[in-house]
RNA sequence: CGGGGUGUAGCGCAGCUUGGUAGCGCACCUGCUUUGGGAGCAGGGGGCCGCAGGUUCAAAUCCUGUCACCCCGACCA
């Protein structure tokens, strides 16, 4: 394939576009790859689309190689099958929503889960038929609050995303495996750093769940990683649970007078005035934070969370645990008079305190653990408020931040904070989805059970802006091979026509060798043009033919590595092919 | 969802305070010169000044609304 630029569909600009923040966004745009077409959605240019086709071919190549096998669904989609598993009201206002000139719903798919179940329910029937995995590399559509970041979070983006179909649980296992195997195979032929971290566990009872992040300090995800090798989304993180302590010998609660301390900071500092051989710290003293929580069917219920004064609940955790219901901040509290802002102590919380309200509370407030806390009346606390013995709770719940410095669940050493983007997504989801749309076949007794599946989605849009930000330096992109728009970038400079029939034969060479020669023979464009294009371009392979020549050699450049060599004109082909095939 | 900022040629920006012929650089076209690190000179083409209302003899400019984009925040008991 020969790519002439005197006739390629690129216009390259110097400047960046005013509204592209990250690297990834600025290159590719820049560099002429992709083109704003409306909030959230691009339009992909020649060389653009060849990378893309490129990401696609690789995750193609892999679930090919592992048994799936690839359909493809509309985008468009009827309402029912959504309705039947709820999900046409749960996905909230990031569905797109639209009606038939009928006055049909229809939508615009988010992810598949409901037709391919539905698909396989209309084709198959018996155990025989399973295992089946499943895929397709479809557009989806998410009706995203704040796309952002170009092609990392948009509105309409590509994703390749599968589902597994077995009889059993050991089956399930057995696919997610092979999902995940295929995953590691794709990531590490796209050239991305990823770190595998077991992402939601608990809401969804046991299922496994791990999602593939590339760290990047414009991720939007945060995860914790350890010494040892623990990894996970931050969301997933359990708490190290202290020891009980037993109740013989506590000092008994006592409520003193603290005016004016309405931060965690300004009640630490008059309890240790109050009493200077404790030592109290954040950690001593127990919040008390109050939400709306907003379940799926509209009703609004206040919820109380305790945890250690030093640490915030991060909201996310919060929702992951409640999910499906939702989070938002509490404001009534005219309506519910026992809570008394700033001073909410757990004495009058839970089904069965004063006030009702359920109070679930971080894992560290184990029994015989002592607080300082409120004492549901202003400007004053109790001390010494002894868990299971002064007070008591609904729950536990993983609500509360996780700190740098925390311990690791499995005891591999203390946590590190780090921020990722999801590169993939491997999720058991069980029979959730077959139950909700009577996904059965019958076993080897003839009898009728449900089928287990999973669900496995690579971004393959934002797989594209993940290696551009990675692999970028000041100059411009530097693709990996496997998936660069051309294996060389061929500039012709000067106006001599001997260059340029140098050029023209080494390019055609290359071209009858299988390589994809992107051939700058734009005459009358200064040589500077060119290297900077070139640069910015980012062809992992570089050769220049120009002033060289006169003395019989050509420029052969490594884009990464900017490692130069002149090589003779007859030895040319023979010597980018070897630098191109490494 | 809240706060702030910005919308003027393909890209980057000025003009708006004080209403009166829409400008600059890059890119694009023509000619001449130049050709190893984003060339020079001369000439030229390209604008619903985000959109919709309003005020006015007259609106890019003032007012109202709306949409979009960018940034920050999302709870502080």
């Amino acid at each position: 394939m020969l790519l002439r630029m005197s006739s390629l569909f690129l216009r390259t600009l110097r400047d960046d576009p005013a509204d592209a923040e990250v690297p990834s966004h600025r290159l590719l745009a820049r560099g002429g790859y992709i083109r704003r077409a409306a909030p959230g959605g691009f339009t992909w240019l020649p060389l653009g689309w060849r990378v893309f086709r490129n990401v696609e071919r690789v995750v193609r190549e892999e679930m090919d190689a592992m048994g799936a096998q690839e359909v493809h669904f509309p985008a468009l989609l009827p309402r029912e099958p959504y309705e039947a598993t709820g999900r046409w009201t749960e996905y909230g206002p990031n569905l797109f929503r639209l009606k038939d000139r009928r006055g049909n719903d229809f939508l615009l798919g988010p992810t598949h889960e409901e037709m391919f179940t539905l698909l396989v329910k209309d084709l198959y029937g018996s155990y025989k038929d399973l295992p089946v995995s499943l895929y397709q590399i479809q557009t989806k559509y998410r009706d995203e609050a704040r796309p952002r970041a170009g092609l990392f979070r948009g509105r309409e983006f590509t994703m390749k995303d599968s589902y597994s179909f077995d009889v059993d649980d050991a089956g399930l296992d057995a696919s997610y495996a092979a999902h995940r195997a295929a995953y590691i195979r794709i990531f590490d032929r796209l050239g991305l750093d990823y770190v595998i971290v077991s992402a939601m566990s608990g809401a969804m009872g046991g299922s496994k769940s791990e999602e593939f992040l590339h760290p990047t300090s414009i991720g939007e995800d945060t995860f914790v990683r350890s010494p040892g090798g623990y990894a996970a989304n931050v969301e997933a993180v359990s708490t190290v649970v202290p020891e009980s302590i037993p109740f013989d010998g506590l000092p008994e609660a006592h409520v003193e007078d603290t005016p004016d301390t309405p931060t965690i900071e300004t009640l630490v500092a008059a309890a240790n005035e109050l009493f200077p051989e404790a030592g109290y710290t954040g950690a001593s003293t127990l919040k008390n934070v109050v939400v709306t929580l907003v379940h799926p069917d509209g009703t609004r219920e206040p919820l109380v969370i305790g945890l250690p004064g030093d640490r915030d609940v991060d909201t996310k955790r919060l929702e992951a645990q409640l999910a499906p219901a939702e989070v938002e901040p509490f404001t009534d509290f005219a309506a519910h008079p026992d809570l008394v802002k700033g001073y909410i102590g757990p004495q009058v919380l839970g089904a069965e305190g004063k006030s009702g309200i359920r109070f679930l509370v971080d894992p560290r407030v184990v029994p015989g653990s002592r607080w300082i806390t409120g004492a549901n009346e202003p400007g004053k606390h109790v001390f010494d408020l002894v868990a299971g013995r002064d007070f008591n709770w609904d729950g536990v719940i993983e609500a509360a931040e996780v700190l740098p410095g925390d311990p690791a669940p499995d005891g591999s050493g203390p946590l590190e904070l780090a921020r990722g983007v999801e590169m993939g997504h491997i999720f058991q989801l069980g029979r959730k989805y077959a139950e909700a749309l009577d996904l059965k076949v019958l076993d080897e007794n003839g009898k009728l059970v449900t089928v287990t599946m999973g669900s496995y989605g690579v971004g393959v849009s934002r797989a594209v802006a993940a290696i551009a930000e990675s692999t970028h330096d000041e100059l411009g992109l530097v693709w990996p091979r496997e998936i660069a728009p051309a294996d060389v970038h061929l500039v012709a400079t000067g106006k001599d026509a001997a260059v340029f029939e140098a050029a023209q034969s080494l390019a055609e060479e290359l071209v009858a060798a299988g390589l994809t020669v992107l051939y700058d023979d734009r005459p009358k464009v200064s040589p500077g043009v060119k290297f900077k294009d070139a640069e910015l371009l980012g062809m992992p392979t570089i050769v220049t033919v120009g002033r060289g020549l006169a003395e019989g050699v050509i420029e052969v450049r490594d884009r990464a590595t900017g490692e130069r060599s002149e090589v003779a004109v007859a030895d040319a082909p023979a010597a980018v092919l070897a630098a191109v095939r490494g």
